[in-house]
DNA sequence: CCCCGTGACTTAACCGGTCAAGTACACTCC
DNA sequence: GGAGTGTACTTGACCGGTTAAGTCACGGGG
């Protein structure tokens, strides 16, 4: 079937080329009768604009990247992205920009990823997650002069537009909830250390437990992953002095610790309290359910959409706070047992 | 920053823009020295062809597109959707294709999506998913002539390739495997029933169940969420005469049927046995882990894309069957006791 | 009556590729 | 020596929009 171009409109409303394009883009220069007549032709043919050449005389793409630098086996499962995804979508599709996506392996391959996306013209700007430190993606950012909104980190990327929320009075939050229950051996599983979200909470949770005194706070370092979790989870259980409770950076790790937990014959939340991060469907999915940090992870990607579509704009923001991930005590914490 | 385009490669090579394209393409016009000599320079500059002039020249837009109708928070949590994607990619990466994705709200949006994006010239092909009975978008498709590839669903797309797997087979792999436990009493919590699949499922429950003499098979109809799972999952339980097996159409209804029958007090797989049907690592991370209907979901997808391609090339396939899941036992099922 | 301003268009260049058709030159062969 | 055949390019039209610049008719003011 041929696609119809503004030509075809043009021949059949009697105009040029020129007139039309004046016409649906609601510019000066038709009168309004003539406008009406070549919308409602242009409806009625099922027109709609060759992204192509509108991208080719100067305009936007109007299509804006993302790119997933996490395993494939672990994207699966990782209810945060899926989540971010429908945010942005919720956002760009009322605005008409198509969001496309790209699964890499590493940071390096991100960056080349975004080089050709720019080079081809195919993308108006980038949604950048999992910012590390020194990111190898953010000069390359500012070069290119590519927009972008980088999600978490608040000031590590320079000039280029940020999103992030407050981990750090998170996880203190979580830590004085344990602390008020009764808990002092509380432990830590955490995401990839490389990650500047994952130092940050490091951090605050040193400091929350260092000034309450709770001396054997200890973080394990995990990926992210159930099995990661699961061995962290096993390796902080079998230790002779082992926590009442443990905190976990996403929610797949604590459902994974949680199932560890079972298997040991431990009792949750009698014998081990459990706090996961993000709070997505699956904590309440489980047995007891989760106690958890929860935020709006699709407003967050929505709001990021919203300073991405800015920037492009040009109207830029340097720095957005999104809301703070709040406590949501479910059936996996209680006191320890005495 | 200037992008690079041929005309400035051309320039600093001292030959036309049409060689320049020749060389860039490996197509025959050019000496094997200047062809060289060309890449070297864009290599150097960074250069990547815009894929709006590109496009816009006849040629292709690079780009698939994949349209994903569930509520966002179903997606969050399904690990097939992501399952497939990273599948999808891993071929379309490959052969330096895009992949657009735009969540939508019904299958009339779905239709819409195609034809803006068929209209803007923005992809080449679609992959279309959950089909259903009589399904709106095939019609479309043709209509369009737009390339695309339907997963699941056997000779009910018309002229459209498909690609499928064996479901039916499966389940009456699951039922006769819990039959030789000593099984009697099975039922099964399945997915939307408007989708194909679904009912491709439904049926060949219902004859293997009716073919082992198993009379009170019964199949409750949900929708793939964790809720709906856990609702189907408590009804099912409170009976009279409540199942000792139970087959689940995803894993994240399983998980949330496993967490229903552990907060009743039920034993799993003691009183309750548990089969889910998509093994993403979901299944193993929980306590105990879950007997799944395993298949290789981002192989699917993986194998999807290259149909599509295939199909965009103009290489019709008709009709593709991938690989039937198959049963994996874990300690979810069990013979019942006596 | 003529000039000027304005509204409603038309014309044509341009974006950056692709590709058919044309050209220039070397080389072979009768 | 001239026709014929390649090879290695160049030229220029074209894809389908956008947009600056040009045209033309009409109306009002001096």
């Amino acid at each position: 079937m041929k696609r119809p171009t503004i030509a075809d409109i043009a021949r059949r409303a009697g105009v040029s080329k020129g007139a039309v394009s004046y016409a649906l883009n609601g510019q000066p220069g038709v009168s309004e009768a003539t406008r009406k007549r070549i919308l409602a032709i242009a409806q009625e043919i099922g027109f709609n604009a060759n992204s192509a050449a509108r991208a080719l005389s100067g305009a936007r793409a109007r299509a804006v990247g993302l790119t997933l630098c996490r395993p494939a086996r672990i994207l699966g499962i990782e209810p945060w992205f899926m989540g971010l995804i429908s945010g942005f979508e919720a956002e760009l599709g009322a605005q008409s920009y198509a969001l496309t996506l790209q699964v890499v392996a590493s940071p390096e391959q991100e960056v080349e990823v975004y080089r050709r996306w720019w080079g081809e013209r195919r993308i108006d700007g980038v949604i950048v997650t999992d910012l590390r430190e020194n990111d190898v993606r953010i000069p390359v950012l500012q070069q290119l002069q590519l927009p972008a909104v980088v999600i978490g980190g608040s000031g590590e990327a320079g000039a280029v537009t940020q999103i992030w929320s407050d981990d750090g009075g998170a996880i203190t939050e979580a830590v004085r909830y344990l602390v008020a229950l009764g808990h002092f051996r509380i432990a830590r599983v955490s995401g990839v250390p490389d990650l500047l979200h994952t130092q940050v909470r490091t951090k605050a949770f040193n400091q929350v437990c260092a000034s309450l005194g709770l001396t054997d706070a200890v973080t394990v370092p995990a990926d992210y992953t159930g099995e990661e979790g699961s061995r962290a989870t096993r390796r902080l259980l079998i230790g002779g002095d082992r926590p009442t409770a443990i905190i976990y950076d996403n929610d797949v790790m604590a459902v994974a610790g949680l199932a560890v937990a079972q298997e040991m014959g431990l009792s949750v939340p009698g014998d081990l309290s459990i706090v996961a991060w993000d709070d997505s469907p699956l904590c309440s999915l489980v047995h007891p359910p989760l106690t958890a940090l929860s935020r709006d992870v699709s407003g967050y990607g929505a709001q990021a959409a919203r300073e991405l579509l800015n920037a492009i704009d040009g109207r830029r923001v340097g720095n957005v706070q999104a809301q703070t991930a709040h406590l949501t005590p479910r059936g996996s914490t209680a006191p320890p047992r005495p």
